[in-house]
DNA sequence: TTGATATTCAACCCAGAGGTTGAATGATGC
DNA sequence: GCATCATTCAACCTCTGGGTTGAATATCAA
């Protein structure tokens, strides 16, 4: 079924972290769970906020939520991180191919505007 | 000087990388330097939409523009890409640590739970 | 000059982010 | 049952994103 990677993943995924809140919010709940509340004290902002960021971290898969009795408990979940990296890696690819393939070019124009040399030239 | 990975770079970054078209474009731009029109041209977009979205790639400096006469010529400037690699780098190593230490912890507990057996329990 | 081409600028539209406040829901503890 | 605590829902505001169209600017070609 393979459910990793379609453009639309990658969108959620990059915009959720395109946002210092949120990155700030993975990284305390990269160090184990943590509470709403608890996660939301050192913020600058209201609970409700930090609560809307929440949502969109969970609408890319990278929060999950456990419920426990009236308390919410967020954990993070890499996977999503993962396909980024992986699309990332293949665009670095992409790109120092076409730099392999322009230094070939090159060389091969210097072989052509310099030959082996065997006087001649001059 | 050091200019590389403020969070407001990240942002501008991410965000950049947060849309489809965006993304198409500069996996065209990874192929080698392109013409505003030329690369325009496959969208089912106006011009004018394309060069809005150089321009946010501009802002996150993943987009180098070189006028020549009336043309500009786009290509690809991976540096920010590598400050994102970097940040979710770090964050996979803390994650990691994490994980090992729960490892620990749930190994130390078997230890207490279970001690050297000597018979005794039960 | 004059006309065509390459590109941006400017104004506008609509949807969605990111924040607020206030009310609703749902568990807990007495 | 009742007050309290943890959390979301709902409505609202403002700013920005992504798109449009139409006009402006700059270069090329004749």
């Amino acid at each position: 079924m393979r459910t990793s990677a379609t453009p639309k993943h990658l969108d959620q995924t990059l915009l959720a972290l395109a946002d210092p809140t949120r990155r700030a919010i993975l990284q305390r709940l990269s160090a184990g769970e943590v509470r709403v509340t608890e996660l939301a004290q050192p913020f600058a902002m209201s609970l409700n906020a930090v609560s809307k960021h929440i949502r969109v971290l969970e609408r890319a898969h990278l929060v999950h939520r456990r419920r426990e009795g009236r308390e919410h408990l967020l954990s993070f979940t890499p996977k999503p991180m993962d396909d980024v990296a992986r699309w990332m890696e293949a665009q670095r690819a992409n790109w120092s191919a076409r730099l392999q393939a322009l230094d070939d070019l090159l060389q091969e124009e210097d072989r052509v505007l310099a030959p082996p040399r065997k006087g001649r030239t001059r």
